[in-house]
DNA sequence: ATTAGGG
DNA sequence: CCCTAAT
């Protein structure tokens, strides 16, 4: 199994070889692991940090207090990829597959202990098979902050794979589902593209190097694409009908179901940062629906409770995460209260976003006069201002 | 993991 | 929208 990795760290190659992974370009020690047969014990678990339990916080009397920010990419990346750098070397042989101690066995328990490490993972039942998933899928927008490193444990074997977060999950569900349907592999190539990683398996018999990729003629080629905005969940399995009849199941993928029917572009724009370096910016408009339902969900659950609108009002849409939502609410907030005057340069623009109706602002308004009250422990019974919905300061200061 | 703020 | 600091 030829596993090339064409990302930013280091490619390794590996390949299987009579059930056994080896790997490519260097034949010794530690890299022989069954991949064979029995389905029965397996678990994919990545592995998490756990230093944290949610503290129930008590009301937030004064503004929080902050050091004054210390800016990060360059300063940090130096000394980030210093360390990382130092690791990798010191340990090269942990790129890739290794095989670590079989201890762990498998009954798919909420925990997996690790070599002291503990693994907590969620059962999952992905295409009928037991399969532990972790519990907290974050989604990242960018470039995942660090590598985790995820775990397969197949018949007790264990290797261990260092990849990249966003696309650890996906890939190993789908080498998961390839392993346990018997299928062997030949090799299995990423490649980046615009809208994340895509997986490609090769089956066992197809010669990727005396042929071309893009031949496949009688080869199964199977493909898993990542895209950092997805879920796990959101993936099906699928089978690619492109077999005879007989090789049923030898050919499956993953495909991605988009809930709201964008695959496309993220709208990525780069800019430039203070110190010379370049970060990616997303860019997704707000439509007026989604501004409904965080209006909503503010009334609801209140503002500051953006991992519960989050859940509960925006669970549709993967890419507005909780912090997505509160800048959005203080924009809301800012907007709402901008007092109505001529209106800046913002309707000099050419195609001008739709201005957020004067009745959300309204609303809006309302909510933060009404949690304003509510976290005051007001001394004067409060029964002052009931949120007078009459107020017209008609405005347009505010823009999706 | 979540939340508040600054940029 | 992104990033860090504080919870």
């Amino acid at each position: 199994m030829g596993l090339t990795n064409s990302c930013d760290v280091s490619a390794t190659t590996f390949v299987i070889k009579d059930n056994k992974l080896v790997k490519k370009d260097n034949e010794d020690g530690f890299n022989n692991v069954n991949l064979g047969a029995g389905k029965e014990h397996l678990a994919v678990a990545v592995e998490y940090n756990e230093d944290l339990l949610n503290n129930l916080s008590n009301q937030r009397a004064a503004k929080r207090v902050r050091k004054p920010t210390k800016r990060y990419i360059e300063e940090l990346s130096e000394a980030e990829s210093k360390e990382y750098s130092g690791r990798s070397i010191a340990s090269t042989k942990s790129i890739g597959f290794r095989p670590l101690s079989s201890k762990a066995h498998a009954r798919p328990a909420r925990n997996v202990s690790l070599e002291g490490r503990t693994v907590i993972t969620r059962l999952d039942s992905l295409g009928g098979f037991g399969i532990q998933v972790p519990c907290v899928y974050r989604i990242r927008r960018s470039r995942p902050r660090k590598n985790v490193t995820a775990l397969l444990i197949i018949n007790s074997e264990i290797l261990e794979l260092n990849i990249t977060c966003e696309l650890n999950v996906l890939l190993l569900l789908a080498l998961t589902r390839l392993l346990l349907e018997g299928c062997s592999l030949h090799a299995l190539k990423f490649h980046p593209s615009r809208m994340g990683m895509t997986a490609t398996f090769i089956k066992k018999g197809f010669d990727v190097h005396g042929s071309q990729m893009d031949n496949g003629s009688m080869n199964k080629v199977l493909e898993a694409k990542s895209t950092p905005e997805q879920a796990p969940e959101q993936f099906v399995a699928e089978s690619k009908k492109e077999t005879t009849p007989t090789d049923m199941g030898q050919n499956m993928g993953l495909k991605y179901v988009d809930p709201s029917g964008d695959t496309s572009d993220d709208n990525v724009v780069t800019v430039p940062t203070a110190k010379g370096g370049f970060r990616r910016k997303h860019h997704r408009a707000w439509t007026l629906s989604e501004v409904m339902k965080l209006v909503e969900g503010v009334s609801k659950y209140g503002a500051g409770r953006w991992s519960e609108i989050k859940r509960l009002a925006f669970a549709s849409y993967s890419y507005r995460t909780s912090v997505d939502l509160k800048d959005k609410w203080r924009n809301l907030l800012k907007a709402s209260f901008a007092q109505t005057p001529t209106d800046k340069g913002a309707n000099s623009r050419k195609h001008p976003s739709m201005p957020i109706p004067a009745s959300i602002l309204l609303r809006v308004r309302e909510l933060a006069e009404m949690q304003a009250q509510a976290s005051l422990p007001n001394l004067s019974t409060g029964k002052l201002s009931a949120c007078g919905g009459g107020s017209v300061n008609e405005t347009r200061p505010g823009y999706l």
